[in-house]
DNA sequence: GCCT
DNA sequence: CAGTACG
DNA sequence: AGGCCGCTACTG
């Protein structure tokens, strides 16, 4: 927590941004009860270095306004009070218009050295990591016509309005290697734009939404107000009836009514779409988020080497979230609104949206001490007790392990066979897998089924391991578990298919078989052994089993919570009932048999509709 | 971490 | 029993 | 404050 803060903090308060702004500013930031002052960051990095920026409204009384004048601050940027010829940017929230704008400032057009943008341009340009070309179609402001206003420029000169006003000529020779150069951005950026929801009003300028009236009428109210009011006295004026945002907050929330939408719902179903089971995955379409995920997955990481299991699974469930939402998530407050997400996971989201990068997390990766934790958790047979055992232990490679360590049976097999272990199988090799076991199988039964299970069943590329579910129609667990025990596995044995026995069910009580098998041959994968899971199961309980083997961790878990709220309880021998519960969801009894055999009957009876394989991905 |  | 592994 | 899947299954 040292390394980005230092820069310009550690040897005094906050730098102050300008004058004309910091009165405001610290006055904003006061306000925010967490992260409670605006941090430049570091001198390289700010891309509003010299740029002068006015909103309209110019309040940060509205938090997501707030929040894009703190972020463009933080990024070097100059807020002015008041509008004046040195501003080089105007950022109006996108329920204003040029018209409003001119109004507003009483002037009957924009001075052409000004670029008006919308409200999305502070965060594209530090998405971006630079100055964007405010003139590019998603930073459009509605009534703003761009070849009217700017008119005759072409590329050589496009750029010159930035520099019109410059901050002090010092401050600009200091900073020579300032990206300006918006011609360097002829594309715009790539998916932002279309799949930000926000954009939608620009495509679709002759059907204002509704809502956007209220905005209106209130920022018409706010003109009139501010027009007798010293601009700095509106933030003092808390007393004031903030008409203008109380309404108006719903307007600024992104188009998309999912909030809105589950809030229209009944009750049940606004509680049981908490669970990740009732969402469909929608990840074939690529993802808005996809920045914020890949970063706040490697928080899970992260958090899952050090051992924090329930922060880990806090991450992957807002994660499963931000997957399916539709929109780029830029707030807070948005953020905050999504399930799973609450205040802390919030403001990380935001970082990450507005920096695509989180401090916390650089400075995580950083420990190297984490890197061997890391490696050891991967050696099968040992997990985060065993792997610390080992760091604490002064241990520091695998060939140390092995050297000096005791290690059981399987986490040796773990370590020699680390690579291939800790490698992806294609789809084609997971099925030869599938292939060998079934064959041998039916040469001693032809009547015994194998299913590919796990990732493979979901459709996925390749997997991590195979997982075949072995069983026999009109049979039950015990026969299954002889013909397995007795003739399967010695025989695969015999074939060098299975390699290691790393966890075996007992001969009177079990049904999953662990190991590793390989596939003898000439093809590329010749030679690496792949871990193989068998699981036993007999006819009546094939239901159940296949939606545990099939997955994945995170949708079988809301499925088995969800199935515990309504009295019931699922595990992958069946869906069972009238389970009583005592403190906390102890069970007490038993509860009956629902349904084991038919995978659809057990969705039906949990009310949650009813999902192929691929689409249990959470 | 989030939720009740 | 704790630890690990499985989806 | 306390739960967060399974009275999962297998190992040592």
């Amino acid at each position: 927590m040292s390394r980005a803060d230092s820069s310009d903090t550690a040897k005094g308060p906050p730098p102050l941004v300008t004058t004309s702004s910091s009165a405001v500013t610290k006055k904003a930031v006061g306000k925010r009860k967490r992260d409670s002052e605006i941090r430049l960051v570091p001198d390289d990095q700010r891309i509003f270095k010299s740029q002068r920026f006015y909103f309209f409204p110019n309040s940060d009384k509205h938090p997501a306004r707030k929040l894009r004048i703190a972020k463009a601050i933080e990024f070097g940027a100059t807020w002015e009070s008041e509008f004046n010829e040195s501003v080089t940017h105007i950022v109006a929230d996108k329920s204003m218009d040029y018209g409003l704008l001119l109004k507003y400032l009483k002037k009957d057009a924009l001075p052409p050295h000004i670029a008006l943008v919308s409200e999305n341009y502070p965060a594209e340009c530090i998405t971006f990591c630079r100055l964007l070309d405010p003139r590019q179609p998603q930073f459009k402001v509605r009534g703003y016509d761009l070849s009217a206003a700017a008119p005759p420029i072409s590329s050589a000169s496009s750029d010159r309005s930035l520099k019109l006003k410059p901050a002090p000529d010092s401050v600009r020779a200091r900073q020579p290697e300032t990206p300006v150069q918006d011609d360097r951005v002829p594309e715009s950026p790539p998916t932002v734009s279309t799949e930000d929801g926000e954009g939608e009003e620009d495509r679709n300028p002759s059907a204002p939404p509704i809502e956007s009236t209220a905005e209106f009428d209130a920022a018409l109210k706010q003109a009139r107000d501010l027009r007798h009011v010293p601009l700095d006295m509106e933030e003092d004026s808390g007393s004031r009836p903030t008409s203008s945002d109380g309404p108006a907050t719903d307007d600024e929330r992104p188009p998309a009514g999912s909030e809105l939408d589950r809030r229209k719902k009944g009750k049940a179903q606004n509680y049981q779409a908490k669970f990740q089971c009732m969402h469909k995955h929608t990840g074939s379409d690529e993802n808005p988020n996809v920045g914020t995920i890949a970063i706040l997955q490697q928080m899970a990481e992260y958090y899952n080497q050090v051992g924090d299991e329930w922060r880990t699974r806090a991450y992957r469930k807002a994660i499963s979230t931000l997957r399916n939402h539709p929109t780029k998530v830029w707030t807070r407050e948005e953020a905050l609104a999504l399930p799973q997400i609450g205040g802390r996971l919030a403001s990380k989201i935001e970082e990450i949206a507005y920096t695509n990068r989180l401090r916390r997390l650089d400075n995580a990766k950083a420990e190297p001490q984490d890197q061997v934790l890391q490696t050891f958790m991967q050696v099968y047979g040992a997990g985060f007790a065993q792997a610390s055992k080992w760091v604490n232990a002064g241990y520091t490679t695998l060939d140390e392990l092995v050297e000096k360590a005791e290690l059981t049976p399987n986490q040796r097999i773990g370590i020699d066979h680390y690579a291939d272990f800790n490698s992806r199988i294609p789809r084609a090799e997971v099925e030869q897998h599938g292939n060998a076991v079934r064959k041998a199988l039916h040469k001693i039964d032809p009547a015994f089924d194998v299913i590919v299970g796990g990732s493979y069943r979901r459709g996925a590329k390749d997997s991590g391991d195979i997982d075949c579910i072995i069983t026999r129609p009109n049979t039950d667990l015990p026969h299954i578990r002889q013909v397995v025990l007795d003739q399967l596995v010695p025989k695969l044995f015999a074939k060098r298919f299975l390699m290691a026995e790393l966890a075996a069910t007992s001969r009177d009580d079990g049904s999953k078989w662990h190991g590793a098998s390989c596939i003898a041959g000439s093809s590329s994968s010749t030679g690496i052994w792949r871990r193989i899971d068998l699981l036993l199961v007999p006819s009546d309980e094939l239901g159940a089993a296949l939606i545990y083997f099939t997955g994945n961790d995170i949708f079988n878990r809301s499925l088995r919570l969800l199935a515990s709220t309504k009295g019931m309880r699922l595990n992958q021998r069946g869906l069972y009932k009238d389970v009583i519960r005592g403190k906390g969801r102890e069970k007490l009894s038993e509860g009956t048999l629902v349904e084991g055999r038919d995978e659809k009957r057990i969705f039906e009876v949990l009310g949650v509709p009813w999902r192929p394989p691929e689409h249990r991905i959470c």
